[in-house]
DNA sequence: TGTACATCAGTGAACGCGCGTTCACTGATGTAC
DNA sequence: TGTACATCAGTGAACGCGCGTTCACTGATGTAC
C-alpha cells in the first residue's frame, strides 16, 4: 500500500505533521505559534528546527498552501464561460475567506517577504488562472486588467465580510451580496 | 487663543498625547504595544490605563480615526460626478492604503469586537458616503450594491498592493493600474 | 485670602506569561566492510 | 549475516525578551468653608 505509513520510527513525516497541525490550529480559531504548533504535533519545541529555517518560514508554506488550496477551490467550483457566471466564482473566493478567516489572513493580511519565494509563485499562478478564465469570456478585453479587477473586486468583498464591513449573517446573504455587486457593476453603462 | 494649551502640570490631555504617539508609530513602522506607545510619550507603562480600558480600546480608537481619516481624504480628493471620475477616488483610497499601511492593516487586518462601537460608527459613514456618490452618478441604478462593489474594488485593489500580490513599483504605476481595472470592468458588456 | 481636604492622573515595582531561538545531548537509522 | 560507525531527527533545559495588567503609592489640582 502507499498509504501514508504508520508513524515511524525517527518521527515520521514530521514536516507534513507540524504542516497539518498548524492548519489545523489555524482552521480552529487557536492562537499560533512556533511553540503551540510543535506541542500539538506532540513534539519539543525544538523540533520544526530541523524543517524551517525559523516561524516565517513556516508561515510561508501555510501561506503558499492556502494560495494553492484556494486556487483549487475556486476551479473546483467551475470554471465560468459568461460574464453571468463570475459571481459564481467571487461566490467561492469569498466563502474560502469566511470559511477559513485565519489562513485567509495569514496568506493576505501581513507583510510577507516577496523576495524568492513559494508565497509569489502560488499569487502568480492563480492570478495567472483568473486571466485565463477572463480572456475566455471576453476575447476582446484586456484579460490582465480585467484579470486584476475582478480578483481585487473578490478579495475586496471577502475582507469587508471577514471585518463586518458588509454585513452578513448568513452563507445566503453573503453570496446575494456578490451577486449583488456583480449584477450593479455589469448593469451599469459608462457615461 | 483657543489653542490646544501647553503641556499643562498633570501632563497635559495624555488621551491625545498617547493617540498621537500611537499614530506616529504606526506610520514610522515601529511595532505597536502599550507600553511602546506609553514609552514613546514619556509616561510610564501603567498611566495609560487611565485613559484607556485596555489595549484593544486604544486599538478601536485608532482605528476609528483612521476611518475618519480615510473618508476626509476621499472627500478631499473630490467628490466624483461621472463614472469616469470614480478611477481618481479609488487611487485616493489606495493612496491612503500604501502611505499608511500599518494604520490600513489595523482599520481592516484584524478582528475587532463588532458590538457598540465608534469602530462600526465610522465605517458605516465610509460606506454611506460612497453610497451617496454612487447614487448621484447613477440616478437609476441600486445605489447600496454599487456602493458596495465600488467599495470593495478599491478596497481589494489596496490590499492586493499592500501585499505585492499585484506588482507596483512606484505611485504612477499603481495609479495606472487602478484606472486599467476601472477601464476594463466600464468597457465590458454584460454577455 | 488662607487653610483642610477630597479627587484623581500619574509613578514604579512587580506578577505571570508565552514566545522564538540556542545548545549540548541522545538514541535510532542507515551504510560500509 | 554481523559489527563499527557516521548521520541526523529528535530531546529538554535554558536564554533573554517584551508584553498586558495589577497594585499600593504619591503628589499636584481643584473645591468648600
Amino acid at each position: 500500500m502507499s498509504t501514508p505509513a504508520k508513524p515511524a520510527y525517527h518521527h515520521g513525516d514530521l514536516r507534513a505533521a507540524l504542516l497539518t497541525s498548524a492548519m489545523a490550529m489555524l482552521e480552529s480559531g487557536e492562537p499560533f505559534s512556533l511553540r503551540a504548533v510543535a506541542r500539538r504535533a506532540g513534539v519539543s519545541a525544538a523540533a520544526p528546527y530541523r524543517h524551517f529555517a525559523d516561524r516565517e518560514a513556516l508561515e510561508s508554506a501555510l501561506a503558499a498552501q492556502g494560495l494553492r488550496d484556494l486556487k483549487a477551490d475556486l476551479v473546483a467550483s467551475g470554471v465560468p464561460t459568461q460574464p453571468s457566471d463570475l459571481a459564481e466564482l467571487a461566490i467561492a473566493y469569498v466563502g474560502f475567506a469566511l470559511r477559513r478567516p485565519a489562513l485567509f489572513r495569514l496568506m493576505f493580511g501581513q507583510e510577507c517577504d516577496p523576495t524568492n519565494d513559494q508565497r509569489v509563485q502560488a499569487a502568480a499562478e492563480l492570478h495567472e488562472m483568473l486571466a485565463v478564465v477572463m480572456g475566455g469570456i471576453f476575447p476582446d478585453a484586456d484579460a490582465e486588467a480585467l484579470a486584476a479587477a475582478g480578483w481585487a473586486l473578490a478579495h475586496g468583498l471577502a475582507f469587508l465580510h471577514l471585518d463586518g464591513k458588509l454585513s452578513a449573517t448568513s452563507d445566503e446573504e453573503v453570496a446575494a451580496r456578490v451577486r449583488g455587486a456583480f449584477a450593479a457593476i455589469l448593469s451599469v453603462q459608462p457615461g
